[in-house]
DNA sequence: CAAGAATACTTGTATATACAAGATGACTAT
DNA sequence: ATAGTCATCTTGTATATACAAGTATTCTTG
């Protein structure tokens, strides 16, 4: 092999089909005996591919099934930021939600700068504020490309969370975050309904599509009702 | 097959011998051809346990050398809270720290529970305040397990992190840490060298080993001068 | 003694083959 | 028409074999 190694070629081949929205989440990917003839290799190289690709949760694969493009969701592991309403209804809360505001805006230069956009061109702009039991529990301030999400501001966000919205328009190929203590300003503490100061987590995101930055969002929680957790451990 | 397939079998041993302590750190683990001699099984069903275990980052390979135990560190991925005098270094930053207490302490209900011990009995507590480039960027207060860690109170911390020295003195197996914003009290502020209030990111994390909980941390750290990064993508 | 070659180990890649087992749709017998 | 069977697809497990390539030791040769 002079160059790559052709499990690895395939690998790769997979990937960019992937990234390039070819193949959409749970969609089929060829089959090994499949991709072996297309390739001109073996069943067991072409496995290879498929199985690394399976077990870096790229891929999903079930016995007599086939296999598939896995969710985005699934990717995250230990630092996802999980869907915020399934975390609260899992822990058997009640979840609300209230668009405070959905609009087009002119991008200042912070925001035309983490977006990838020109300055002062059009963005759009959404703030809600995330409920458990009816007390606020994160306010998700979000801006978004209009390049890459069109009818943004069209969308129900109380039936289908912003982030859930953009994954199914611009599937996802990446994902940055940072985790930060923060005191709130006016606008948050009246968001979240502080009365007192009280330091809050603060966390920015910004996603990525094939086609460029998504959306940058600022998720602001008070520390008293929200934290992250992990878990790492041997046992596979 | 009538139970676990046989390469799951091989991967679960090694799992074993790890977990008990019998393979550290860093330790050479028997061959693919051992291994299929050991279990009577062909050099591929051996290789596929220390493939897999590999790519889970339990194990490292280097052709020619050998398979080896990896270093607990490079485990952890996303959410690990990295070793902060790597981190500061690694950024071209100058590290110190200060060791401001080492003792033995009795421990009262909240730290015997953490750290899985009897109430009143004695624990070992530090407190060490880590520096870049003479501010003070983290305190750390930890309590350990005496049990696990007999001769923690005459290690120099200086020298070699707090972490560090228990890794080698009892194998970690696993680590659970939360991450949330506090505000510091009066000790912490004297600690971090801190006139004016300030919110702080305070990591919790609770250490495991195969003998029981090792160590119990909290690191805190001014929200305006340390943050914690994630990063999820697409690309192997 | 020192430099290089031979060797014996290791992991890495690739193939061909066999059978097991889950899923699905078509076909058949009741 | 429905229930069961069968054929055929899929992935899953396991083996035997071959050669490539990296590492370390030993032996040979100058």
């Amino acid at each position: 092999m002079t160059e790559q190694p052709k499990f690895a070629q395939i690998k790769q081949h997979i990937i960019e089909q992937i990234r390039a929205g070819v193949w959409l989440e749970h969609q089929r990917v060829p089959s090994e005996n499949e991709l072996s003839d297309q390739f001109k290799v073996s069943r067991m190289t072409a496995r290879r591919a498929l199985s690394e690709l399976t077990e870096v949760g790229i891929l999903t694969r079930s016995q007599g099934l086939g296999t598939f493009v896995a969710s985005f969701k699934s990717q995250s592991s230990l630092l996802e930021i999980r869907n915020i309403a399934d975390e609260v209804t899992q822990r058997g809360g009640d979840y609300t939600c209230m668009v405070l505001s959905l609009e087009s805006i002119f991008a200042i230069a912070p925001i035309a700068i983490a977006l990838g956009v020109e300055i002062d061109s059009q963005v759009y702009r959404s703030v809600i504020v995330h409920h458990e039991n009816d007390e606020p529990l994160q306010v998700e301030e979000r801006f978004v490309n209009p390049a890459l999400a069109s009818k943004y501001l069209q969308q129900d966000f109380t039936a289908l969370t912003p982030h859930e919205y953009l994954t199914q328009v611009a599937p996802l190929t990446e994902a940055r975050h940072t985790v930060e203590a923060v005191m709130p300003n006016e606008e948050v503490c009246q968001w979240l309904n502080m009365f007192n100061e009280e330091p809050c987590l603060q966390v920015i995101r910004r996603t990525w599509s094939s086609q460029g930055i998504v959306s940058f969002a600022r998720l602001i929680s008070p520390g008293s009702k929200y934290r992250l957790g992990g878990h790492l451990t041997f046992k596979k």
